[in-house]
DNA sequence: CATAGATTTGTAAACGCTTACAAGATTCCA
DNA sequence: TGGAATCTTGTAAGCGTTTACAAATCTATG
């Protein structure tokens, strides 16, 4: 039994009865071929579970390179950014694109050509953003900048939803684990808005600051109970600091869920604890900032857009005692 | 000024008066072509700053992909192994493969064929490891386990350089902050042979275990500490527990290094503070790995290949006061 | 010095896809 | 109902490599 042959565009035109070339439009071109010729291509693709070859249409000249700049650098180090890379490959290829990271230079250039450009995780004041915007208005940024294209979940909504199933579960003393920049920012005020519209005062001093990663959310909350604070809730701005704050608390010799409940944010995968937290879409996302990326170089007015989100509900959440 | 065309190979064969065919011998066959006229070629690459598409040296069926296996899943998240990826998709890719990323079945089975395979992380008792190296003989892993190919750094040696830079700083408590499985069992070893080299007696409460990440080495020090343990030198694992040791140590109201000397592993880039540590070099690494695999495709007698490693002095040390 | 054999080179056919172009089929209107 | 205009389709020429195969050139030997 001979290694499976793997379909070509051929196999399909003759399963098809079609030629090649119009397989090759059926597939690609949005129009200029008759919608019963289609569906019989599609039925003799699905079939044949035939996928193209990324080697042979690149070469044919039809895919271009999108550059993907992360900055900063070590962002990429991040289980998110790791998924959003994955996922932003798989929305690019999908399109007839292919990925290429682009490092960017100090001043904001883009250091090799591209067809467009995604950013990814820039802060919000970094003037090398704006550059990017005057410059090359074919890109996109994941995150969320006015006068350019951008993409970006949900994070007030689901800051929100976190804090209000917090507050819903009784507790009262909810305190948050925030970090600097635009997003933090956004989940700080998905926050505190919840707190307001369900007439419980906001408490400067129950805001805890740290980055996104575990040992300074560690840090932040050790400390600050250490020092006397005290909260039923807890709502982390990632799922990384929400471990991070789980860990702390059992050092003191609580109990999460009985003691203090978490909520996190992002719904990472093979986390060591299952969390109750905002899941992100992030194949969504991608696929958000993709056809985002098609607007943008059809000289289309910028314009942002938010990917929804959703709270799940699993152990580190309970009733207040 | 358009855009400055890509060189192809027809540019470089009209430049070296040489046929396509030629050039491209020149370039991947390891014989048959005339030395001077590789020279021609090659100067004519050079001037020309030609690269061969990977899209057609594909499509013309000379890429093979390799299948990268890394299990457990989550070490796919951490720095070090973000960077041996990026090192053997460019080592691959060199050699004319390419790396595509295939999951492991639970039983140990690729679960995509692959003209070879390397695995990446796994225990060095996993009973899929074994299955692999019976029922895939061409494949490497990068780590320790005999009767296959495999590359591994230097551990011992480097744990051993580390060890001994402490001690000669006069340091005589030198604790070791280790890991489980086989790499950190060979770090443990190197640490030990030193203080045996160095007339320090062993203590076995001087080793602290903790995972390879920042979180669980803050608490494993700080833990010990704490309880009364006291050391003027520590030897991490990895750079993250390094960073883990640091700030627990910070906490604790000790400075690195005139209280403490801290030393690492890895050298990871881009960390938010220099540090004394063993460099691993994650080119080095993939390059081996490959060559290995290349033998191990033309059935050689498996072997295994340790890499270099060397010790960088920063600023986490200093002499015993 | 002729010639068999070995070595080096050129030639051209793939690889799987896209797309300009031309041809064929369909629609629409006078 | 004829023909122009429009849609849909097939044909074939690339895209940049590799590699069988054949041709040309060398080397060695008698």
């Amino acid at each position: 039994m001979g290694r499976k042959r793997i379909p070509t565009i051929h196999d399909v035109a003759r399963l098809a009865g079609v030629s090649t070339g119009t397989v090759s439009r059926a597939l690609n071109a949005r129009s200029g071929v008759h919608p019963v010729t289609r569906q019989r291509v599609m039925e003799a693709v699905n079939k044949l579970g035939y996928v193209p070859s990324v080697a042979a249409r690149e070469l044919a000249g039809r895919t271009e390179a999108v550059g993907v700049m992360v900055t900063p650098r070590v962002w990429k180090y991040s289980p998110y950014f790791i998924l959003l890379f994955e996922a932003l490959d798989e929305a690019l290829w999908h399109e007839g694109y292919k990925l290429v990271e682009v490092p960017m230079s100090p001043s904001g250039e883009p250091l090799q050509p591209a067809a467009g450009y995604i950013v990814l995780g820039a802060h919000d004041h970094d003037p090398r953003l704006e550059r990017m915007r005057q410059k090359h208005p074919n890109s996109v940024l994941v995150g969320v900048h006015s006068g350019m294209f951008w993409v970006a979940p949900d994070d007030p909504g689901g800051a929100y939803a976190a804090t209000q199933h917090l507050l819903e579960l009784g507790h009262r003393d909810v305190a948050h684990l925030g970090a600097a920049g635009q997003v933090g920012r956004e989940r700080f005020e998905g926050y505190r808005q919840a707190l307001t519209d369900y007439g419980v005062p906001y408490r400067p001093e129950l805001v805890l600051n740290g980055a996104f990663t575990t040992l300074p959310a560690y840090r932040a909350v050790r400390r600050a109970w250490e020092g006397g604070l005290r909260f039923s809730g807890l709502f982390a701005a990632s799922d990384e600091m929400a471990l991070g704050a789980i860990a702390a608390l059992e050092d003191l010799g609580l109990n999460v869920p009985h003691d203090v409940s978490v909520v996190g944010f992002d719904d990472l995968p093979d986390l060591e604890r299952p969390l109750t937290t905002v899941r992100q879409e992030i194949p969504a996302i991608a696929k958000a900032a993709v056809a985002l990326l098609k607007e943008a170089t059809s000289h289309a007015p910028p314009r942002g857009v938010r990917v929804g989100v959703q709270l799940v509900v699993r152990d580190t959440t309970a009733r207040r005692r």
